[in-house]
Parts: structure tokens; sequence; C-alpha cells
RNA sequence: GCCUCUGUAGCUCAGUCGGUAGAGCAGGGGACUGAAAAUCCCCGUGUCGUUGGUUCGAUUCCGACCGGAGGCA
């Protein structure tokens, strides 16, 4: 079976993801579908920099501002609606182009995870949290030992998410974690991916772009979009963001703004870290460093034709 | 000019009754399979301003010098 080509564009936050991928889907007739795990939410336009139409340029872009602000989204909602347009992109004989920074979308997409086809049950979420609360996290830890072993050496006892998450999937599923982990990637991808990454090599000059970024925002009118979130109070994925709940604090009188702006870029330079954790370790990458190289297109077009 | 205080990790500072030092913040590293921009774990060597002296031994005591803050003239 021929694999489908796909072209994924990744890397940390500020290091111009949305303007390489747009780049490319112009001179490979590609069309984008985002993998970022906010840009998927509507109203948070500013802080997610989604890009404008200003900046698409005419290229369809695909998973982006389509969530009510307060809904809920699963990486299995994500890889199920990305591999749909992958499909749907392919079949109108255009590059399926993925761009984005969230690691865990990516992966497993391009690793073709396969979830278990089931609803997230959020009463299950509860009772068990309530019983985590309840004898905590040793406790809880040494149960799951009981029932997968595997799963339960590789967490920590204060990883309280993972941990509860573990047993919700034993109780719904009969399943253990490490079972149903070893399943989802018995299938080969279908999809031939060239992986680009693009960063820079001096920490300090993405920092500095992370900083600027954010001055960019605030004068673009971040804090209006900020307030609105505040106002409307949603729970969801949306209220993770980094840019509006910096400013919760500052809005309930406990901050100064420009603490908020500060606590703002911190969190960002954080993510962004993490950010290159996460693809640092997959050695798939090509990697495009732009206070090295000139042109950033020209250099992910090398990379697209050795593969 | 004189007096007092002060100079310790990138920043703010603690400390050593003389045996080469530690917190917070910043930062670094790692993990990650249905909340992932989330969540979790680990990480502190720095000419203790410079230079002499006392001492077995000085960042710690003494002197001078060089910064900084304040006071008196």
């Amino acid at each position: 079976m021929k694999k489908q080509k796909i072209i994924c564009v990744v890397g940390p936050t500020a290091s111009g993801k949305t303007g390489l991928g747009i780049a490319l889907a112009k001179q490979f007739n590609g069309e984008v579908i985002s993998a970022d795990s906010m840009q998927i939410y509507r109203d948070m336009h500013i802080a997610s920099a989604a890009p404008d139409e200003s900046e698409t340029d005419g290229v369809p872009h695909h998973l982006v501002e389509f969530l009510p602000y307060g809904s809920s989204y699963t990486v299995a909602d994500y890889v199920k609606a990305a591999r749909e347009k992958i499909t749907e992109i392919a079949s109108r004989g255009k590059l399926p182009i993925i761009v984005g920074g969230t690691g865990l979308y990516i992966n497993s997409l391009v690793n073709n995870v396969e979830f278990v086809e089931q609803e997230t049950d959020y009463n299950l979420r509860d009772k068990i949290t309530e019983e985590f609360d309840r004898v905590g996290g040793e406790e809880m830890l040494g149960r799951l030992r009981q029932i997968d072993p595997d799963a339960a050496e590789k967490l920590h006892a204060n990883d309280k998410r993972r941990i509860i998450r573990a047993f919700e999937i034993f109780e719904s599923t009969g399943n253990t974690k490490s079972f149903n982990d070893e399943q989802s990637i018995k299938n080969e991808s279908p999809y031939d991916a060239t992986i680009i990454g693009i960063t820079y090599r001096d920490r300090e000059k993405l920092y500095e772009r992370i900083n600027l970024r954010v001055d960019i925002m605030l004068e673009n009118g971040l804090l209006q979009e900020a307030r609105e979130a505040f106002d409307k109070n949603l729970g969801g994925g949306a209220i993770q963001a980094i840019g509006h709940k910096e400013f919760f604090d500052y809005f309930k009188g406990e901050i100064s703004l420009e603490e908020a702006v500060e606590n703002l870029k911190r969190s960002t330079r954080r993510y962004a870290k993490r950010q290159l954790t996460w693809f640092n370790k997959d050695t798939r990458i090509n990697w495009i460093f732009k206070d090295e190289i000139e042109d950033a297109t020209f250099e992910a077009k090398k990379f697209m034709k050795e593969g």
C-alpha cells in the first residue's frame, strides 16, 4: 500500500511555524491542518496566535477556530478529525501540511496511535478523583501497581492526572493502560511524513521573540480578549490557554498589569522549553535553526526533496 | 573631606561564634497515549569586591584600596 505523503512543521511557540507552513503550502499546492490544542477554539484569536487572513494569503487552514470557547476536546478527537482532513485534502490532489506545536497531537497522528472508540466519562473521572483526594497518591499508585504494574512503574505518586487516567481506562474498558497503549500502536502508520522542525539555536533569541510577541499581542488587544474570557467564566480546554489566565489575577485586583505581563511571558518561555523537550527526542525531525540560516523555506524544501 | 552601612549564584538576599556557603525567584534537564498552552519529576561551585596582614587555615577578624547607599559638614 502506498503511503500518503504529508509534511509536518513543528517547533516551539514563536519560532515561525505558521509562516513556514504557509510558504510551503503555496509552493507545493498544499493546505494546512493545524496541530495546535488552542487554535482550535474560537474567541482566543490573539492569545493563540491563530493566523489572520492576511497571513494565510489564500491557503486553506483546517481545524482552526472552529470550537466554542467553553467546549472540551481530546487528542482522540483531534486525531480523528485530522485524519479525515488529510484524506479529504489528498483527494483533491493537494498536499496536507500539518503545522503546530502540540507534541501530543502531532505524535499521535504521525505514529498512527489508535484510540479506543469511547467517549470520555467525566463522571467516572470525578469519582476516581474523589477517591484519589481521599486516600492520596501513594495509596492510589500502590493500588495501580496491583492491576497494572508496568504503568505504575512509570508514574510518580504526585502525577495525579495520569494515575487517575490509568484507573479510568481500567474501569471503563476492562483493560489496563499498558495493554491499551501497546494495542494502540500495533498498526503501521499510513503516512509518509517529512517532519520539519523550526527553532533558534540560541535559546535567548527565542525568548526575545517570545517577549516581543507578547508585547505585540497586547498592542493588538489581548487584554480585551482576556477580559471577555474572564467575564465568560467558562470551563473546557480553552481556560488553560496561556495568554488569558495570566490576566485573571489582575482583573481580580490581586496583581498589577505589569506583573501579569511578566507572568505571561514567563509561562510562554516555559511552554517553549517543554515543547523543545518534546520535539528534541524525535530523531525524525529535520531541524532548521532560524538564527543560522538565511531562508527557512529554501532549507525546508531541501528536506522535502530528500524525503 | 569625615562618619555609618554595604559589596556572597543571572536577580533579591541569608549565612559561616575562622574549617571554602544556601534559600526564593530566574534558569536548566527530563517525562508525557482521551484536560496536553495541561500535568508531573529532577537540578544550586559561586575568583563569598580587590589586595595585604593575623592564623595551621580567612568569604568570615584587622588594614588599605575600588564600587554602591545614607548621614554630617
